[in-house]
DNA sequence: TTAAAAACATGATAAAAATCATATAAATCA
DNA sequence: TGATTTATATGATTTTTATCATGTTTTTAA
C-alpha cells in the first residue's frame, strides 16, 4: 500500500468505505512535497483546493487572534490531513498550517475526492465521523481555555503531548517545541510559558536537554493545580 | 410545509438534499414535546438516539469542567438541532442540553435519518456542511477564550447575542440570560461577570431592566478592551 | 569562526481576575 | 402574604497573569 492510501485510511478509517479503485486513484496524487521546519504551508485567508496528506513530521494549525498573537488548534502530524474543510466549502482557509519540523506531505486536489464525496454516502459519513471528533476535541479546548488556569492548561499540554506523539528513546517527547509554541498552544504570553516550565522543572515535573523535554512525573502533572 | 420540516430545512439547508419523500416521513415524527425553563433536555454522559428539533424557544449546550463550572458551548434556537453528534456515533452526548425559556421540541429518532444519511450523499453533505461550520466557530471561540480578557469577551458576548438572536419590540436582548449564564458564556465567575455588567452600564454601553439588556451603544463595545 | 539575531530566563511591577464577605433586591412558594 | 431562597450587587483582599526590563544562552548566518 502506497504512503498516500495509508494516510487516507488511517484519517477517515476508510479501508471499508473506498473501494479499491476509489483509493487507487486518490494515492496517485504525485504532487509530494517536502516543506522546511517553519515553513507556511498555507495561510488564514487563503483558498486551498484540495487536503494535504501528512507522510511525516508534524504541524501546528493557528489562528491569529486580534491582539496580533497566534492561538494554536491542532497539532498535525503522519497521517493526519490538513483542509479538511475546504472539501466542503468554499471559503477561504480559517487557520494557517506552519510546519515544526521537516515536513513530507502530499497534495490531494480537491476535485479527485469531490467525486466520492458525491457518490460514496459512506466515505463522506467518515468524513463526517472524523469532524465530529475534531468538534468534540475543539468544545473540549473551549472549555479548559475558559475554566482552568495557565498551569494546569500547561500540564494538560504536556500530557496531551506525550500520549498522543510518544516519546523518542531517551523518554523525551517527540515533538519539540519552542517556548513560544507552548505559549500558543496554552495560550498564555511566552514569559509566562517559560516560567511555568522552569517551576516544572525545579519541582522535578520535568527535565529538559536543550529545547527537549522529558516528563519525569506524569502523575504529578495530572494533578497541577 | 409542517414545523418539523421547517427546521430541518433551516438547520440542514435541505430542501435540495431530502427528496419529498424522505422530508415527509421524517417530519411525521409526533414525539413533540414541551420543556419549561430550566429543564435538563439531555445531559453529558446520556446516550440519545436522535436530534431534537428546536420548535421554539432557547436552550444552551454545556459542558462540565474540572472546577465544577459549567461551560456555555453553544445556544440553540428555533430551527436549530440538538444532538447532531448521535447521527454519526454511538457515544454518549458530550453535551448538556438545558432549556432557557419555555421550549416546543420534537424529536426525531436517529433510525428515521440513518436510512438518509446512508443512502442520500448530498443530505450527508449537508450535515457535513453544518458540522464544518460548528467547527469553524468553535475554533474561534477558543482564540477568543485563550487571548481575550474577560471584559472584551463579555463586550462581544453581547453583540453576538443581539446580532444573531435579535431585539424585542423595545429593543432589548430576546435572549434574557442570567448572570451566571453570562459567566458560563464568557468563562469568568459569576460576580465578574456581574461587576463588568455593571461597569457597561455605568459606561453607557448598555441599560437593563431587570433581567433584561438593551445595547445602547453597539459601536462602543465593539471597541472594549 | 565570529557577530548578530533569536530564544530562553528571571526579576520587578502592574493589571486582571478570582475569591471571600456581606448587603440588598427579586423571585418563589408554603 | 410573608418567609425563604435565589439572584444581583459591591467592597476588600488575594491570586493569577501580563508586561516591562534586562541578562544569558543558543542559533543562525555572514
Amino acid at each position: 500500500m502506497s504512503k498516500c492510501e495509508s494516510c487516507i485510511v488511517k484519517e477517515f478509517n476508510s479501508l471499508k468505505s473506498l473501494t479499491r479503485d476509489e483509493l487507487v486513484r486518490i494515492s496517485a496524487c504525485k504532487t509530494g512535497k517536502t516543506y522546511d521546519k517553519g515553513r507556511v504551508i498555507f495561510e488564514e485567508g487563503e483558498t486551498i483546493n484540495g487536503v494535504y496528506c501528512v507522510k511525516d513530521g508534524v504541524c501546528k494549525l493557528t489562528k491569529l487572534s486580534e491582539n496580533g498573537k497566534d492561538q494554536v488548534v491542532k497539532l498535525v502530524v503522519k497521517g493526519g490531513l490538513l483542509g479538511k474543510r475546504s472539501l466542503v466549502t468554499n471559503e477561504s482557509s480559517s487557520l494557517t498550517a506552519t510546519a515544526l519540523t521537516e515536513m513530507e506531505m502530499c497534495f490531494i486536489p480537491k476535485a479527485e475526492i469531490m467525486d466520492d464525496l458525491q457518490k460514496n454516502a459512506n466515505f463522506t459519513l467518515d468524513v463526517l465521523q472524523k469532524m465530529t471528533e475534531d468538534l468534540k476535541e475543539s468544545e473540549h479546548s473551549i472549555v479548559n481555555m475558559a475554566q482552568k488556569p495557565v498551569k494546569k492548561r500547561m500540564a494538560e499540554a504536556l500530557l496531551y503531548i506525550h500520549d498522543s506523539f510518544g516519546t523518542d528513546e531517551d523518554g523525551y517527547l517527540t515533538i519539540v517545541l519552542s517556548r513560544e509554541d507552548y505559549a500558543s498552544i496554552v495560550g498564555t504570553a511566552t514569559e509566562s510559558a517559560i516560567r511555568i516550565l522552569s517551576q516544572f522543572k525545579k519541582e522535578g515535573l520535568i527535565s529538559t536537554s536543550g529545547k527537549r523535554i522529558r516528563i519525569e512525573d506524569a502523575n504529578a502533572l495530572k494533578w497541577v493545580e
